[in-house]
DNA sequence: TTGAAAGCGCTACCAT
DNA sequence: ATGGTAGCGCTTTCAA
């Protein structure tokens, strides 16, 4: 590994000329720029990371930061999309991303004491994924470090977040039931509110029923699979037999109340229209294939990315919350024909 | 933040005894030992990495590296698996893994034009997946750094890999089918074999079928997807309509073949049996629930940290291939009674 | 335009 | 047991 100090001695110049010029900085001759630069790329000189980080305080790092529990979560992955987005468009501007998966023990503990942050390891931060307490989110702000909430958000404090479009593709998914299905009792399967993606989601159906002047029912549980949509559909018909569709906050929920949907004898989407959210990659062999709302997940990471590197570039930009647009995905589980 | 400098000053002692003591290497007084542990505790300290990085030229950091297609891999996700556990075992000890997914441009130009390795970012690499060619692993390996294959190996060149026991796991599927449930046509749908898991799995199924004097009969097509399980059923089919059993190479072509199957009118188990492999999520919620074989990959990230660990330690270990166990998980595709 | 040199914070060698 | 100090490779200020 070659060194500025044996590019300078090469040229018979200082190492000082020799790091302006390789960094694009005033004050060297165009011939000796030249001269650098072509010798540089001789010698296949790369600076040393550690070295101009140790004098420049930076790492050129972002630190991913989701809860262990849901870094590969049950069914689909959402946020190694999220992290694989934000590492393709970071590594180009020559960052690097490092993982960090939180236990239950570390959020209780904080940030202080985590050691990736103690031995200022990051320049900047993304926080992941709605199981980070807004405590936790709050003194990891307090460090000062650029960072950026994706799928979570405080409620009061603003801040920079990332977000999908939650509210908007509710709507349009229920109002897609409502408006080329007819449908007019339409049970939400969701959440908990706390989290901030069903919140929203409750939200668009809400609006979209008031809207339609059609009386909301919504079925709330504490989590969003399979088998909570499972027990959220039964508890839907027990309490208004008469649902003829269902929204559902994610796509498990969905297929899990489609599977007891079945076992009632009642045939999606004959009997029972069925929306889901997210687009996971089953929801297209889902039986019937899923009509649900897809979340660009890789886009929500490349434009983390961008923000972040607004913002660590000194761009002081407002602490806005930025939305990813959704789409309605229509397939078979909604009513609408079969694709041929 | 502290340094050092601050803690010595605090006790009127050198930087060399503070950072004797703090390191836990020897020349240092107890009481004085006390001292300095006290202080930094007192003080908050932490080193900084980057300092120390540039003075031992260690950076504290393994490079998790994966073609870019194959991170958030379709269907279910394999690599952040891995790389989970692979964090979870590492941040224990002081390291952080950084994620690189890698464009096929990249691996065209080969490890050397990689800006995490030409700025020394890393101590060690983990190479995961089938889909990094052996000149990329070879010139990889040259650069002397700790590295270690997983779910891909050299066929030639005697390497440190880790790999699930993908033999064992499938001879002991083709068993049951055999075995427990008396098939005697059974087929093999598997991808191409230049990827090792599904070679290994083709040899699994082999054997079991030799032992047991049967005559193997092998599909193989271009991927492992829902849509290739589906072809190559078909082509099974053709080539051997009296096909009773199907070994397939992973839970995503095993869940087509299953789809195509239902649609010619052969119901599964009933008329043909079904074994898929790796265990995805969707497994156990497949119509009927599959019977497949578990890889468990959070451990493989967990290992692929502690033999990176050793060769970190210096401990020269033999360029082994170490295998994970897998287990066969009986639900019902495979012919098994429902379980209560 | 160029150079000299002072750090950045830590480790490790050589003295004492 | 402890201290002094020379790096590690780079950036940046101050002089020339």
């Amino acid at each position: 590994m070659s060194t500025l100090q044996e590019i300078a001695d090469n040229l018979g110049v200082s190492v000082a000329t020799v790091s302006r010029a390789l960094n694009d900085k005033p004050g060297v001759s165009p011939e000796m720029r030249q001269k650098v630069l072509n010798l540089a790329r001789e010698m296949q000189y790369h600076p040393n990371l550690a070295a101009r980080n140790l004098s420049t305080a930076r790492t050129n790092t972002v630190l991913f930061i989701v809860h262990r529990r849901q870094f590969p979560a049950a069914m689909d992955p959402f946020y190694p999309y999220i992290m694989h987005g934000l590492e393709e468009r970071l590594s180009g501007e020559g960052y690097s991303v490092m993982l960090l998966t939180l236990s239950d023990d570390q959020i209780d503990a904080g940030p202080n004491a985590l050691p990736a942050l103690q031995e200022q390891r990051a320049d900047a931060l993304v926080l992941a994924g709605p199981d980070i307490p807004p405590g936790f989110i709050l003194a990891t702000i307090n460090l000062g470090l650029p960072t950026l909430l994706v799928d979570n958000t405080l409620r009061e404090t603003p801040f920079p977040t990332v977000l999908a479009d939650n509210e908007g593709g509710c709507r349009s998914a229920t109002k897609h039931l409502i408006e080329v299905h007819g449908h007019k009792n339409i049970t939400l399967l969701t959440g908990p509110t706390k989290w901030i993606s069903c919140e929203e989601r409750a939200n668009g159906y809400k609006s979209a029923m008031k809207s339609a002047g059609l009386k909301a029912h919504i079925v709330q549980i504490d989590d969003t699979t399979l088998n909570t949509g499972q027990v959220a559909l039964q508890t839907a018909l027990k309490e208004r037999p008469d649902t003829t569709a269902i929204v559902a906050s994610n796509d498990a929920m969905a297929i899990g109340a489609i599977r007891v949907a079945r076992h009632l004898n009642r045939e999606v989407p004959r009997d029972m229209a069925v929306v889901g959210f997210d687009n996971i990659s089953w929801a297209a062999y889902a039986d019937p294939p899923l009509t649900t709302v897809r979340v660009p997940t890789i886009e929500v990471g490349r434009l983390a990315a961008r923000l972040l590197l607004e913002r660590m570039g000194g761009t002081i930009t407002a602490p806005t919350r930025t939305t990813v647009s959704t789409k309605l995905v229509i397939r078979e589980s909604c009513g609408c024909p079969v694709n041929i």
